[in-house]
DNA sequence: TTGACAATAATTGTTAACAATATTGACGTG
DNA sequence: CACGTCAATATTGTTAACAATTATTGTCAA
């Protein structure tokens, strides 16, 4: 029955939260915890153990006697969520500039993220490219070898992507390619302060990109596919 | 049995939390389910709940099949939780500067803060000045309005009163009086660089004022008394 | 057709029991 | 006396069953 191995015991969050980047998992879903039983074979005591974590975390939320429900961030929880980001996010590039000024960043795997981001920029994949976009900010932030900065800003990653999901309009320009080839070639030439005014700006124009007027009332409740 | 009527679900959080502030739960001390289940007349399955969430944190240790332990933090890890708070405390000083600015900042819960923290520096009752500390930085979290920062501060905050339980020599000086009063003042005076050195070399000069040489080898393993 | 209401099903909340593992202590041997 | 082995105990891991609550469906009457 078990096609899983893995003795990972964040299972359940790494699957959500995978999910949720992947734009699989919409806002609003309910996720209850027999479905995920099933569909993985993993015990309820295991699926409620990651549903914790997740609504601890602010990406799941949930009411008692209710299923859980994918976050359905407002737009107050939008900008909080992006305030955050931009708070955690420029002292971890802070973090980085000093460390290259020490020769001691290595930042081979951003610049292969970056080299994928551009190709996929050229076919305008926007999906996958969101996807990637996710991926190269928690990159940067693990970069900095500080577990306690990574973990804050982990689950705030999923909430931007659910924020993208109701307010984005359009994918297309939503987490800038260009905006962090610069970020990245700030860092490089070891400017602190243009570094730091690049994660800034760039925060804020994937906030001043969303519409919060678009409300996406559909309150999607199939569960299938997650994969 | 259950003396606790409270519908609060975060019992077992707030609880290891309060006493790891008091000084109560020292690092390395082991806590078994069964304790605080008779203890307080919890179920296992709350207590369990909470460790996990504990664990998620870094505040509680839990290896496979044995009882979970009250973190122990190494000097590496001492110097990336202050790195962690440096980065969001500065951002919540920032935030709160600009507030000031707008005369959207009520000071008044923190002025009274200062207040208790004054008295107690003069009556030099120095245990419970660092449990107020505790509060003082949490507090100006608060103020943000930002749950999810307030979220990303909280685990650091007994996590730092852990490593000054094993490093400080003497909580006399550790987290300053003077420093917190001047931090206000410089809020108050709307000057966002001398708010944002505050805080900075306020944080800086905690880890500075640890002797990481100091090494209490002692594992207590009462886990009597967490009020 | 629509609304209220009741019956049914599905889901979560809680508890208990059992299995697996770790810890402790006693015992015997070198 | 030191040390390792083994049994006894205590603790955690896991599963299952039942209770409580919610969600859904179906019925009936206005």
């Amino acid at each position: 029955m078990p096609t899983i191995i893995q003795k990972n015991p964040d299972k359940v969050v790494d699957l959500v939260f995978e999910s949720i980047l992947k734009n699989r998992l919409k806002p609003g879903i309910k996720l209850s915890e027999i479905s995920l039983q099933e569909e993985f074979g993993w015990s309820r005591a295991e699926v409620r153990q990651g549903f914790d974590k997740l609504v601890g975390s602010g990406v799941l939320i949930h009411k008692k006697n209710q299923s859980v429900r994918v976050a359905k961030p407002t737009e107050i929880e939008t900008r909080q969520i992006y305030e955050a980001r931009k708070a955690i996010e420029n002292s971890v590039i802070m973090i980085l500039v000093q460390k290259h000024q020490n020769n001691e960043l290595d930042l081979r795997d951003i610049d292969s993220l970056l080299k994928k981001e551009k190709s996929l920029h050229q076919d305008n994949d926007n999906a996958k490219l969101a996807r990637l976009s996710c991926d190269f900010h928690l990159s940067l932030a693990k970069l900095c070898d500080n577990k306690y900065i990574v973990e804050s800003l982990k689950p705030l990653i999923p909430l931007s992507a659910l924020a993208a999901s109701i307010y984005a309009d359009n994918e297309s320009n939503f987490c800038s390619f260009t905006e962090h080839f610069e970020l990245i070639e700030a860092i490089k030439s070891n400017n602190l302060l243009k570094a730091s005014k690049a994660i800034n700006s760039h925060l804020d124009r994937c906030v001043e990109s969303l519409d919060f007027n678009l409300k996406t009332t559909k309150n999607h409740n199939i569960s299938h596919l997650f994969n």
